[in-house]
DNA sequence: TATTATAATATTATCGATAATAAGTAGGGC
DNA sequence: GCCCTACTTATTATCGATAATATTATAATA
């Protein structure tokens, strides 16, 4: 009784395939502008045509992968200084609309979420002040669910959709080119005051600062991408 | 032209069964949660499972597809006055942006897409009187030609993608649903409207028009979906 | 009859192989 | 030496078959 299926963590082929391929594009392990090739791939990943090639597709229509042209293949998007303004402007204009509605719409389970994920971004942070480097998968995990938890009451699940898209399009320059940065910076209290103002339910405040947030980011990605990229 | 979408009209298996799925799919043929047997759509349309799949795939991403779950296929996106809202907001909210770059940025080649397809749209009209009923193809390439002429010089192909995938989930509404409409109303004008005002570069005005314009449109359907879908 | 267990069927997800196409290379004419 | 063409290799797109899983039907039990 109660054999409650379990979703089964490991899931499908493709599914798995989905996610190695897009962290491996996130991190930069496959380079911007790389060259995907399927029958590498399908033997690094140990799986056949089919999942493989499906989660390329999925990756096409989120815009981290492009299509090369019949029969010429697949490539990993190239990043550029446009790219990144225009997926900076995209996601401001929509976050806002989704953590206005959140702010308007969030139960208590949305403000435990918010809680949660921020008590988790700030604990990583006074236990390892070490490694306060963005580059870090766990960090990186409970900052996107921080985004996500905010954003997460809108009741526009294609909204969310887009956000999600947008976040990886964006996370891709951070994890990137972030290591080059010069100024430093205080992102947790910005993140902070962000999860302040949304409990508060002060929209226009928390709308206001995380605009503020993403062009920072933006800005500072901006500021040291490699002048060819310009 | 901002091309975003097909690849290739004539070219892979996979191309054309993705368009065809598509057009299924918007116009109803198969219906709004409806299952999608892959072995009888293998058959129906003579192609193997691999392009069928990335082609269901891509429409996952789009949102006219759910996946049901692991190993349990998928379903064509159900709809509901809910989705139809949210679309409408998201499709005010990115087309008024993008709308609003195209005439700032918007070049001869422009304009004379503008005032070609609404040229198109309008002759539809004289020649076929009869036949103003929406549901026809002619019409709707036309149609969607316009739209995406008037946005298409915004320099920002990632929201271009958007507008075209909320487009897409708009269309289905409408040409489902449209043809129980009671209330009249001169399309023609509207978009005509449209043109001239982005044509004249006064972006507030065609904005407001535009927003209308969608607006108008959802009203409309909202007014006759079927009870149960509200 | 209702309920569970078991078998039969249907459907999906994945694989390995083949056909189609592009990219690369060497040879021949100018 | 350079360009064009035929040929070879590399890569992709597609297929048909198989394995994995879900769904339905049937039987057995209480």
């Amino acid at each position: 009784m109660a054999q409650t299926k379990i979703p089964a963590e490991s899931g499908t082929v493709f599914s798995t395939t989905l996610s190695r391929l897009r962290k491996e594009i996130l991190t930069g392990a496959i380079g911007p502008g790389e060259k995907l090739r399927l029958d590498q791939l399908r033997i690094t990943y140990d799986v056949s045509f089919s999942p493989l090639r499906e989660a390329i597709s999925r990756l096409v229509s989120e815009g981290l992968v492009l299509q090369a042209g019949d029969q010429r293949g697949f490539q990993v998007a190239p990043v550029s200084a446009d790219n990144l303004r225009e997926v900076t402007l995209l996601r401001k204009s929509l976050e806002v609309i989704a953590l206005q509605r959140s702010i308007q719409h969030g139960d208590d389970a949305w403000e435990t979420g918010v809680v949660s994920s921020m008590h988790h971004l700030s604990k990583f942070k006074s236990r390892n002040p070490a490694k306060m480097d963005n580059i870090d998968e766990v960090w990186e995990n409970w900052h996107r669910k921080f985004h996500t938890a905010l954003i997460g009451a809108c009741r526009l699940p294609v909204l969310l959709q887009f956000c999600d898209t947008l976040y990886d399009l964006s996370d891709r320059y951070r994890r990137n080119f972030i290591q080059f940065r010069h100024v430093p910076r205080d992102v947790q209290s910005e993140h902070s005051a962000i999860a302040e103002a949304a409990l508060n339910r002060n929209a226009e405040l928390a709308c206001r600062l995380m605009e503020e947030h993403i062009e920072l980011t933006a800005t500072m990605i901006l500021a040291v991408l490699p002048t060819e990229l310009r």
